[in-house]
DNA sequence: ATAGGGTTAAGT
DNA sequence: ACTTAACCCTAT
């Protein structure tokens, strides 16, 4: 368990160091941690993302989905105004950014940007408590801007206009300064003040050997004889049991206020005996889950990638033990505004793995993303794991990834070789691995993906400033095709994306069929009639998917095609 | 994706 | 039996 907080310790100290990212990506591989990362770690970790992608001048939904998990960690009464702040500037940057990759007359993929951050993200996060510290007043304008966007061209040319990029960079940095500021020096400084403070006190000069052991932890000092041990002088205990106390505990994982997902991601580990015993895979694993835990396939896919990287030679992952944990993940989690679709989808099931590759590459073309280095060091490290799994993506944990999230598509689309190495930061999840296909995919995000579809299996490595926050299925996120964006060009509406629940067609009218195969006749409620009557006024008569998008609870078991009758019905004489 | 005509079935 | 809201089908 000592050792455990030594690693511990001596990663929190690692990542803060102004070293490469590849080099930290490796380190963080050889130390053995063991999951689920404590809270204070998970947060070093998220911060030294988004220090990295802010070095590259690149903000990303990834940054995005770090700010949430950072927001998690936060206490109640700890919020940051300036975490808020960054938020909601790079949530502009990011919807904001496809208006500039675009030519003008394509705006399409600005409206899927609307839909997914603030139509989903951001409204999942109005609704979920434990991330209303990140909503602020300027989050609610800026939705409101967006969603004017989305109706009136001269918002979005003023959108196009401003630089969101550098105010969201500008956000991102004033906030880690503070966060730094309020973290004050790593563990292993303050330990090395105190050890510094008792020889100058005259305690007995420790003999401090730090012996290597076993992969990278620090051996402990020589406790023979009469020697003082470095790390348990009394000043270093003071220090250690208050940031024990301030930290909640490396160990203490049951509690650690991550996303549910990480614990259950724990719980998964813990349950397949292979991946026990090897802090590394289960620090892997840890990372994994926290950018598991909300999201859907993609992550998972990159989770379960890690997970087969530790594994690899032990190999087989249990698959029940996985089934279980996205099982678990989809119903229980309740993070960050992802349930929504969670729950949405099931019936919808196709779409979003389709969707969120999609996404994802559409990110990383528009954002013009630097690559992270970290990344891919770890991509490097999770190559050579790669090398050995079977391409198979298809295997049995895909499959049962389907089924419990449909959207997946298709896993080997999403995948990624690594070249290399061995793990990367990006990783920190995950090593183990079982499946191969798995890892890959998805959840990077980016381009990521489409060099991977492109390729097949081809490429590309996850660290852990790999996860991709924009893999999440939402529910109404489909593919827009091509020829959806040509009509909308040529209609010049405004289109969002339809929704896969609008499914609400296929699965979803399906349970409610009768024998012959017609839906059962549900009544329009009040509600929903006030709503569309809005709607309409607000958006235009004709715009039916847009307003569906738009209202995807309300309308949750309609389609475009009963708006328009029911607006037929409402409006004829 | 949307518009418009046709069909079904619930309500009166 | 009639009316009509809800749903379906098809052309654009």
């Amino acid at each position: 368990m000592d050792d455990d907080f030594k690693a511990a310790a001596i990663l929190e100290f690692i990542l803060r160091q102004p070293i490469e990212d590849w080099l930290a990506n490796e380190l963080f591989l050889a130390i053995p941690v063991s999951s689920p990362l404590s809270s204070c770690l998970t947060k070093t970790i998220l911060i030294r993302r988004l220090a990295s992608e802010l070095s590259f001048r690149s903000v990303s939904e990834r940054s995005l989905h770090s700010i949430e998990l950072l927001n998690d960690l936060h206490h109640c009464n700890d919020r940051s105004d300036l975490l808020r702040a960054a938020y909601c500037a790079v949530a502009v940057e990011c919807t904001a950014c496809f208006l500039r990759s675009r030519p003008a007359d394509d705006d399409g993929e600005f409206f899927d940007a609307v839909n997914r951050i603030w139509n989903c993200r951001v409204t999942d996060l109005e609704r979920a408590e434990e991330a209303a510290g990140l909503v602020s007043d300027g989050l609610k304008r800026a939705r409101k801007e967006m969603e004017e966007a989305v109706v009136d061209s001269r918002v979005r040319d003023a959108l196009k206009r401003r630089d969101t990029k550098k105010e969201a960079l500008e956000a991102v940095r004033v906030y880690l300064k503070e966060e730094n500021a309020k973290m004050g020096p790593a563990f292993l400084e303050l330990v090395a003040e105190a050890i510094r403070g008792s020889r100058s006190s005259g305690v007995d000069p420790p003999s401090v050997e730090l012996k290597e052991k076993g992969s990278g932890s620090l051996a402990k000092g020589d406790v023979s004889g009469t020697k003082l041990n470095p790390l348990t002088s009394p000043e270093v205990m003071k220090v250690k049991e208050r940031l024990r106390a301030s930290c909640m505990g490396l160990q203490t994982v049951v509690r650690d206020p991550l996303p549910d997902a990480v614990a259950l991601a724990a719980e998964v580990s813990t349950a397949v005996p292979v991946e026990m015993g090897n802090s590394k895979r289960n620090a892997d694993h840890v990372l994994s889950s926290v950018e598991e835990g909300d999201e859907d396939a993609d992550d998972d896919c990159v989770a379960l990638t890690r997970r087969k990287k530790d594994t690899e030679i032990a190999s087989r992952p249990n698959v029940v033990g996985r089934n279980a944990t996205r099982a678990q993940i989809a119903e229980g989690k309740q993070k960050i505004g992802n349930n929504r679709r969670t729950a949405s989808t099931e019936d919808a099931g196709a779409n979003s793995s389709g969707s969120d590759s999609r996404d994802s590459t559409k990110i990383n073309k528009n954002n013009d993303v630097v690559r992270d280095p970290l990344p891919d060091a770890m991509e490097m490290v999770a190559s050579e794991e790669e090398g050995d799994d079977d391409d198979d993506n298809t295997g049995h944990d895909n499959d049962n990834e389907k089924v419990s999230r449909p959207n997946v598509e298709n896993p080997n689309a999403t995948h990624v070789q690594v070249s290399k190495g061995k793990g990367k930061i990006g990783d920190l999840g995950g090593t183990t691995s079982k499946d191969d296909a798995i890892t890959n995919s998805s959840g990077s995000g980016s381009k990521d993906n489409d060099e991977a579809t492109k390729n097949h299996g081809a490429v590309q490595k996850r660290s852990l400033m790999d996860w991709n926050p924009t893999a999440r299925a939402y529910e109404w996120e489909e593919d827009s095709d091509s020829s959806s964006s040509e009509s909308q060009s040529l209609t010049r509406k405004p289109h969002l994306p339809s929704s896969k629940k609008g499914a609400v067609s296929p699965l979803k009218v399906q349970g409610n069929r009768n024998l012959v195969g017609r839906r059962k006749k549900l009544r329009w409620t009040t509600v929903e009639e006030d709503t569309l009557r809005k709607a309409v006024e607000k958006y235009g008569k004709g715009n039916w998917k847009l307003i569906k998008s738009c209202h995807p609870d309300i309308f949750e078991d309609r389609t475009e095609v009963d708006l328009k009758d029911k607006w037929r019905n409402m409006t004829k004489p």
